[in-house]
RNA sequence: GGACGAUUAGCUCAACUGGUAGAGCAACGGCCUUACAAGCCGUAGGUCGCAGGUUCGAUCCCUGCAUCGUCCACCA
């Protein structure tokens, strides 16, 4: 095969897509006998294009389930897209608006049909993008959560936690969107510290004289019920049954006497807007105050005179008339936070309204116990306390959206004012009247109502499916912590309640990214990164194995240009040694079983050693989802042990032919176990120099493998060797001394054990760092640089080469160095309470490490008498 | 207001249950050695945020503080 000396992706990643999909590599089979692994992706909005976010998240997954291929289960990975109701409709709105056409005229159904024609067009340009990281997801069962059957499955939930009482319709105060025009869960209003003042407004006593509240939303004083105070407060006690005249609009409203009212806030008396506020609307229940709407659904006013107003105009109003009134007292400047609608950013009105809730707690117990019996693990388990945190105190789930876009609430009204809740598509009667004049809800389900059924729904429940049956529970879940609430813990509830299981074994809760100065990436701020554009620069792999390796647990991930563009280089590593490799092949590919295994020398014998540690740990590493581990094990093996070490030992049998077929055979081996243990993390290319070096095959046909060899003895001799080759390198730099002069080199002492090894090696040393001899003797040479191991020491005679003072300069601060470590040492090992209460091992090693550095430092100090001789 | 996380070399990050700190990148010095200069070899860099405490011993455990970040709640 021919590779080309720099590693271009974009000559064979695409290519290398099209491969897999042609030979169906990624499709689950749901009667295989093998063990079942599966996960199904977060769906992303079909509003949405890709970023980092995704790319991590993809890439995670994907490491897991290639992995698991490798490994030999039959894995499932089910991709799809989520109908994203508001950020679709308002897409689709914006865009018909540019068009000059308004949803209102358009009426429903051509609107929906309008959203329906943008979904097929962009609606999964997502998942294209997707491909092109090489996800390998079963792209024959793409899902979307408005297809037919999954819609179904949304009513069947629906209607039968109706039936069971768990849903429930209910005029309540919600969190409304005047631009969306449509009511929010509490999880998708996004509080922000803002700027404002703070009104100190007097409202009239009937009697004569005034009471003063304080309000940071004076045109709310429009639907004031009441006005409270705190029955102990003894400045307002008189106050209580009083009547106050609203300025302007002339409403009387009564006085009276709550416990809610913090005496220390504001001016101690509250205006109650029991439509208008949260609490307020609590107080007024318990009152029984009547309700005045202020605003209409778009957030004018509709009261008069203020009435055609949009609310912050009558803001202003409303102080204006006040002021020339001289009712306005303080107005002092506050930073205050405010609510804003999660899709459109404008500010969130509380509203009373009619609305659609599910009754969670019950649920919510279900799946803290799951999760409390490790059904389901959270991982990192930092999250776990969250999650807990959220799920026993959380609140009834608003389920109803006045939008257009979504599952429309599978409820008809008749006049008789019975709702029939009906699986059936158009159920003809009132189920109560039998009348047939009956009207279908126009509220939509919240878009998280389908994807909490996403685990179950995409497997073709509510059938009893064998696709179901084989890989439900699925694995686990990777996702961000954003989405816990919104997202995992419905789910969580509603796999319980309707599989009678939990939806996931593990949830792999992964990190955010973040840009190189700790900030959230975002378009606004023209700070983001298209993964797109890094993986056309760069390839898929590179952007790939760079997200793998800075995917710690529990920490956000700072990325840039410039830490992508470390992993290209290690991208070419691994071209050019499968190059190097490839280079010296004959026709046929060498295969380790057919070398006799006395043909594999030592150095052979190391690196299979070394490869079976390093799959090992990529392989636990991923197993508990330390994904950077497992990217550093590889990255760490391929470029130091095999690149750095073996290929340079190997050079020299492979250019002289001297036991050229065992050291090919060995590194053909190396190389093709690495890329299958680097394939999740970059399946490009491991499969494309795979095919190459294979004729055509398929790397996920390989299966992963630790590798079959273990030498330790020959290992740590080479280790030995290594050490050896360090300490010649290490005078050579110091020096200057170039690589190409051959030098002589002395070791001492003759008999230590080293020597033999050393001399057994010296061809191999010779072959990456240029000696003429080397010498084991017991007196030193004058005049010589000097480098110490444990156990021997090494010496350069540095006669024409190097100045002798600076040689003894260095030996001198080394001497130091170890004298300062020894010191440590032997002092701990005098300590009597160390003696005492250390374990044994602790102890022992000690020991150990003080009879080394001392032989070190009586070798250097040997060294630096033989220097200063001269 | 409640809670959580982070703080380690110039930068980005490691260090299992306490045994005395490692890697990559950058820097510096030297090499165009026939896979790769997107490379090779070597060197130097840290009172592990601050102050106490527990311990024979603390980057690790405890307390307090500081800075940064996040989540939840409240906000008259």
């Amino acid at each position: 095969m021919e590779l080309s000396t720099r590693v271009n992706p974009k000559d064979y990643e695409d290519d290398i897509y099209a491969f897999w999909l042609k030979n169906n590599l990624f499709h689950a089979d749901e009667n295989s006998l093998a063990l079942p692994y599966s996960i199904v992706i977060p769906p992303p909005n079909i509003t949405g294009s890709l970023h980092l976010g995704h790319a991590l998240n993809v890439t995670l997954q994907d490491i897991l389930i290639r992995f698991h291929k490798l490994k030999g289960y039959e894995t499932l990975w089910i991709p799809g897209t989520d109908h994203a109701g508001i950020a679709t409709q308002n897409v689709v709105d914006r865009k018909l608006a540019k068009e000059g056409i308004s949803r209102a005229e358009l009426g429903r159904e051509k609107f929906v049909e309008e959203v329906w024609k943008w979904r097929g067009v962009s609606g999964s340009s997502i998942l294209n993008q997707l491909k092109r990281l090489g996800v390998s997801c079963d792209w024959e069962r793409e899902r979307f959560t408005m297809d037919g059957d999954l819609s179904a499955a949304v009513k069947k939930v629906f209607v039968s936690l109706y039936r069971e009482g768990l849903i429930y319709r209910s005029n309540y105060m919600v969190n409304w969107c005047v631009r969306c025009h449509t009511a929010l869960s509490d999880l998708e209003v996004d509080f922000e510290d803002e700027a404002g003042f703070m009104y100190n407004m007097r409202y009239p006593l009937k009697e004569g004289g005034f009471v003063e509240i304080a309000t940071t939303r004076p045109e709310t004083y429009l639907a004031d019920s009441a006005v409270a105070v705190n029955p102990a407060d003894t400045r307002y006690k008189r106050l209580i049954g009083k009547t106050v005249i609203l300025p302007i609009i002339n409403r009387e409203i009564p006085v009276i006497a709550d416990e809610y009212v913090d005496m220390a806030l504001g001016t101690g008396c509250l205006k109650v807007t029991p439509s208008a506020d949260p609490n307020d609307f609590v107080i007024g229940k318990r009152h029984a105050l009547p309700e005045f709407q202020c605003m209409d659904e778009s957030g004018v006013i509709v009261v008069s005179p203020f009435d055609g107003l949009d609310r912050f105009a009558a803001r202003k109003k409303v102080v204006d008339e006040f002021a020339r009134l001289e009712l306005m007292g303080e107005v002092s400047p506050i930073t205050h936070s405010v609510g804003h609608c999660y899709r459109c950013a404008g500010v969130i009105e509380p509203r009373i309204s009619l609305q659609w809730f599910v009754k969670v707690k019950s649920l919510a117990e279900k799946a803290v116990e799951a999760v409390e019996n490790g059904k389901t693990r959270i991982l990192p388990k930092v999250w776990e306390s969250n999650y807990f945190e959220w799920m026993r105190n959380i609140r009834d789930w608003c389920i109803s959206r006045q939008l257009w876009w979504g599952h429309r609430i599978p409820a008809w009204h008749c006049k008789c004012g019975h709702i029939t809740v009906s699986e059936d598509d158009t159920p003809s009667v009132c189920e109560k009247c039998g009348g047939t004049e009956i009207t279908q809800e126009t509220d939509v389900l919240d878009t998280w109502f389908s994807s909490a059924l996403w685990p179950f729904s995409t497997q073709g429940w509510p059938k009893e499916t064998g696709l179901l049956k084989k890989f439900y529970p699925t694995s686990v879940l990777v996702t961000a912590f954003d989405i816990l609430f919104f997202w995992v813990a419905r789910m969580m509830m509603f796999g319980l309640k309707f599989m009678g299981e939990v939806p996931f074994r593990d949830v792999y809760i992964h990190a955010l990214i973040r840009d190189e100065k700790g900030e959230k990436m975002s378009k606004t701020k023209g700070n983001s990164i298209d993964p797109l554009e890094m993986a056309d620069a760069y390839g898929a792999d590179v952007l790939r194995f760079s997200l793998a390796i800075f995917a710690a647990q529990g920490r956000d991930i700072r990325i840039s240009k410039a830490r992508i563009e470390i992993y290209r280089n290690f991208l070419n590593k691994i071209w050019n040694a499968s190059r190097f490799i490839f280079i010296n092949l004959d026709s046929e590919l060498p295969d380790i079983k057919k070398i006799e295994i006395a043909e594999l020398r030592d150095e052979d014998r190391w690196i299979l050693t070394k490869l079976k540690s390093a799959v090992n740990t990529v392989e636990g590493s991923i197993l508990n989802y330390c994904f950077n581990d497992a990217a550093a094990a590889l990255y760490n093996f391929f470029w130091n042990s095999f690149c750095d070490w073996y290929i340079e030992l190997i050079k020299v049998r492979i250019f002289k032919d001297d036991g050229k077929a065992a050291a090919l055979a060995a590194a053909v081996y190396v190389l093709r176990k690495a890329l299958a243990a680097m394939h999740p993390f970059m399946p490009f290319v491991s499969e494309h120099i795979w095919k190459n070096l294979t004729g055509g095959k398929t790397i996920l046909e390989e299966g992963w493998t630790v590798g079959d060899f273990d030498f330790p003895g020959e290992t740590a001799k080479i280790d030995r060797i290594i050490e050896f080759i360090g300490i010649v390198r290490n005078i050579r730099g110091e020096y200057n001394i170039s690589p190409a002069k051959v030098l002589a080199v002395y070791a001492t002492p003759k008999e230590a054990e080293i020597a033999h090894i050393i001399k057994e090696k010296e061809v191999l040393i010779n072959s990456v760092t240029r000696l003429s001899a080397i010498n084991f003797v017991d007196t030193f040479p004058d005049e010589a640089a000097a480098g110490a191991a444990a156990d021997y020491t090494v010496h350069v005679p540095l006669a024409g080469l190097a100045d002798i003072a600076g040689e003894r300069a260095r030996l001198t601060k080394e001497c130091e160095r170890l004298e300062k470590d020894l010191q440590a040492v032997s002092a701990r090992l005098k300590n009597e309470g160390f003696l005492a209460k250390a374990s044994h091992t602790i102890i022992e090693k000690d020991t150990l490490k003080k009879a080394e550095l001392e032989k070190q430092i009586l070798n250097i100090k040997t060294a630096l008498e033989a220097l200063a001789s001269k």
